[in-house]
RNA sequence: CGGGGCGUAGCGCAGUCUGGUUUAGCGCGCUUGCUUUGGGAGCAAGAGGUCACCGGUUCAAAUCCGGUCGCCCCGACCA
C-alpha cells in the first residue's frame, strides 16, 4: 500500500478524550475513532489488527472443529422472553419496535438464537456434538463505557456455543475451548492468566476468565504463587487470618459521639478496625436485611446475593433505614436488632469483643461477643479478600493483579437448552435437553489488550501475528525513491505485506510515524543504500538494525517474520 | 443514577472570574510556491469559527442568568 493513498492519519497531539495508555496510542495512530459514547470506527489500519485477530480466531476455533456461523443482530423480544431474560436482563439490553410495533433487541449475546436454531435442526444424538461460533457485533448498553475500545456499547465478540450429549461430553469441549484460547491470545502477544469468574447474567454453573495483565485494566484477580490457584477479585475464596484466643469479656454501653464510620469508630476507641463490626442494611426483594461483616474487609455484594438467594440487592439509603428501623446509619448494630434477617461474614463468627452500633444515636457497645450478644440469621462468605488473606487451598499469602477481560469460558449445562425446552433424542429413543457450554472473546478490546502490554514511548509494538503490515519501506531522500519504489513491487509481488512511504515528507516524520503504528519492520532505503548498497532493516521492538543487499531482502523479511515475535 | 470536569477552526488550547480594547486569538494540521529531506524542517502567502443548543438580562454576551443536549473521569453497575 502507498501510504501517500492511505487513509491514515496520526497525530502528534493526544486527543481530550483519551485517557488510558491504549486509548491514546489508538487515537494518534488513527486506528479507531469515536462516533458516540461507547461507539467506535475502526479506521483502515484498526480494521486490518482486528481482521488480523479474526483470522487467527478463526483457524484456532476451525482447529477444534467448530463451524463458523452469522447470527442477526436484530432478535425478536418473543425468544428473550420465553429464556425469561427479557425480564432479567435488564437496562442493558436495547430494546426496540419495528413499524409493525413488534417487539425486537439488538443483542448483546446469542444463546436464544443458536440454541432455538440448533434445537430446530437437531433431533438426534447421531449429530452432536456441534459447536457453533460467529465473530460478530454486539450491543450492550452499558451504564458508561469507559477506556476508549476496552469497554463500549457496541462491540465486536467471538462467541461459540456447544451442543452436547452429556455433561462428560460439554467438559472435553471446554477444555478442547479452553486450549484453544491460550493458543489464540499467546499468538496475539498476550500475557494472560486464566481465573476462576463469576457467571453473571449468562448463568450456568461455572466459568473461567482470560485475564490480559495490565495495571490499567478494569478486573482485579487474586493469586496464589504456591498453588497457583487464581480467581476473579468478585468470586474469590480466601482463608481467614487466624485469631487469638482472647477471653470474652463484659459488654458495655460507650459513648460515641459523632462518629459513623468505621473508621472513625476504631481511632475514637483506639481499636483496629478490623474488631468493629460494620453493620449495612439492604434493600431486597425479600425486604431490608442487615449484612454482617468486619471494619476493614468490603462486601462482596455478588456473594451476599447468593447467600441469600436473591436476584437484587441496593444499600439501603440513610433515610430508609431511619423511617424503617428507627436507627441513624452508622449506630446501628446486631445487638438487640429484632425483625431483621442478619446475614453475618465468616470471619465475624471466629472473632472476639467487637465493636458495634447501639442502635441509638452516638453510641457504640464494645466487647460484642457473636452468639452470646446476637445471633445471626445466616453465617456465609460474603467479603471480598484483602492484603494479607491466605489461599484458600494451601494458605500461602495471596497477590493482587488488575487486567482486562478477554476471554470467558461458561459451562452452562441444560439452562438454556432447559429454559427454552429443546431437546434431542439420545440412543434409546428418550427426550433429553442439549447440554451447553458458550465461550466469548472480546475481539474488539483484544487490539487495546495487546498495546497496554506492547508499547513504548515513541508508541504501538504489534506482534507481527496481529500487525496491520508487516514493514514500511522508507526511501529517505529523493534519490531512493526510485530503487524504494522497485523494491516495494517487488516484495508485494512476493506476497509480503508492505506500506510504502512514498509521502513527500522528511525522513524523521517517517520514521516517528512507523514507530507510533507499530509496524514490526522499517526497510529503510537510504545513504547506506546509496553509499554500500545495502538496504537496512530495522526491528520495532529491538531497535536492531540488519543490513542486506536489496536482492536478500524478500528472503531476509521472511526469515525475520518467522522468528521475531 | 450519585460526585467531579469539559464543550471556542480538523486536533490541542488561551480568552469567560471582572460584558465593550478582538475584525474572536495561539500552536499543530491543511492549501499554494520556493528551499529542504537518516528521527516530527525553514520562509512566504492563504483557506478554515452559527464561541454546543434554546431562551433571558443588557445600549452591548464566547463572557452574566435559566434550561437542554453531548462528551470525559471517579463511583455504582457490567463481557
Amino acid at each position: 500500500m502507498r501510504l501517500s493513498q492511505y487513509f491514515m492519519s496520526t497525530s502528534k497531539q493526544t486527543p481530550r478524550e483519551g485517557q488510558s495508555v491504549s486509548h491514546k496510542l489508538m487515537l494518534r495512530a488513527g486506528l479507531v475513532r469515536q462516533l458516540a459514547a461507547g461507539i467506535y470506527s475502526y479506521l483502515p489500519l484498526g480494521y486490518r489488527v482486528l481482521a488480523r485477530i479474526s483470522t487467527i480466531i478463526e483457524e484456532e476455533m476451525d482447529g477444534i472443529g467448530a463451524q463458523q456461523v452469522l447470527l442477526p443482530s436484530v432478535q425478536p423480544a418473543s425468544l428473550w422472553k420465553r429464556s425469561g431474560r427479557w425480564e432479567s436482563y435488564g437496562e442493558e439490553l436495547l430494546r426496540f419496535r419495528d413499524r409493525k410495533k413488534g417487539e425486537f433487541v439488538i443483542g448483546p449475546t446469542h444463546e436464544e438464537v443458536v440454541t432455538q436454531l440448533v434445537g430446530a435442526e437437531i433431533n438426534s444424538y447421531k449429530r452432536l456434538p456441534v459447536t457453533l461460533y460467529q465473530i460478530q457485533t454486539k450491543f450492550r448498553d452499558e451504564l458508561r463505557s469507559r477506556g476508549g475500545v476496552i469497554r463500549t456499547r457496541e462491540f465486536l465478540m467471538k462467541d461459540a456455543y456447544s451442543f452436547c450429549r452429556s455433561e462428560e461430553e460439554e467438559n472435553g469441549n471446554y477444555q478442547q475451548m479452553r486450549g484453544a484460547y491460550g493458543k489464540i491470545f499467546s499468538r496475539c502477544g498476550l500475557d494472560c492468566k486464566v481465573v476462576e469468574a463469576d457467571t453473571g447474567p449468562i448463568g450456568g454453573k461455572r466459568s473461567e476468565e482470560f485475564i490480559a495483565i495490565s495495571p490499567s485494566g478494569e478486573d482485579k484477580l487474586i493469586e496464589c504463587s504456591t498453588c497457583g490457584y487464581a480467581a476473579n477479585l468478585e468470586r474469590a475464596v480466601f482463608k481467614i487470618e487466624k485469631e487469638g484466643n482472647n477471653s470474652v469479656k463484659e459488654m458495655r454501653q460507650v459513648p460515641t459521639p459523632g462518629t459513623r464510620s468505621v473508621e472513625e469508630v476504631s481511632r475514637f476507641l483506639g481499636s483496629h478496625p478490623r474488631d468493629v463490626l460494620k453493620s449495612l442494611f439492604y434493600q431486597t426483594e425479600k425486604g431490608l436485611i442487615m449484612a454482617l461483616i468486619r471494619g476493614n474487609r468490603p462486601i462482596n455484594e455478588s456473594k451476599l446475593k447468593s447467600v441469600l438467594k436473591v436476584g437484587t440487592l441496593q444499600l439501603a439509603s440513610h433515610d430508609l433505614v431511619k423511617e424503617k428501623v428507627g436507627v441513624e446509619v452508622g449506630f446501628a448494630g446486631p445487638v438487640g436488632l429484632d425483625g431483621y434477617q442478619v446475614i453475618a461474614d465468616g470471619g465475624v463468627m471466629r472473632g472476639r469483643n467487637f465493636v458495634a452500633g447501639a442502635n441509638k444515636k452516638d453510641t457504640h457497645l464494645v466487647n460484642v461477643n457473636p452468639d452470646r450478644d446476637f445471633q445471626a440469621t445466616k453465617v456465609g462468605d460474603i467479603g471480598y479478600p484483602i492484603m494479607g488473606d491466605g489461599c484458600a487451598n494451601c494458605g500461602h499469602v495471596l497477590s493482587f493483579r488488575r487486567g482486562i477481560e478477554v476471554g470467558h469460558l461458561f459451562y452452562l449445562g441444560e439452562s438454556y437448552s432447559r429454559s427454552l425446552d429443546v431437546t434431542f433424542l439420545d440412543e434409546v429413543g428418550k427426550e433429553r435437553y442439549f447440554v451447553t457450554g458458550c465461550y466469548g472473546i472480546g475481539v474488539s478490546r483484544l487490539p487495546a489488550a495487546v498495546i497496554e502490554q506492547n508499547h513504548d514511548e515513541a508508541g504501538i509494538i504489534w506482534p507481527k501475528e496481529i500487525a496491520p503490515f508487516h514493514a514500511v519501506i522508507i526511501p529517505t531522500t529523493e534519490r531512493t525513491f526510485a530503487p524504494s519504489r522497485e523494491l516495494y513491487y517487488h516484495l508485494k509481488e512476493a506476497g509480503a505485506q508492505v506500506l510504502w512511504d512514498d509521502r513527500n515528507v522528511s525522513a524523521g516524520v517517517k520514521f516517528n510515524d512507523a514507530d507510533l503504528i507499530g509496524i514490526p519492520f522499517k526497510i529503510i532505503v537510504g545513504d547506506t543504500f546509496l553509499e554500500e548498497g545495502k538496504i537496512e532493516i530495522k526491528l520495532r521492538r529491538e531497535g536492531t538494525i540488519k543490513k542486506m543487499t536489496k536482492n536478500k531482502v524478500s528472503q531476509g523479511l521472511k526469515e525475520l517474520l518467522e522468528d521475531a515475535r
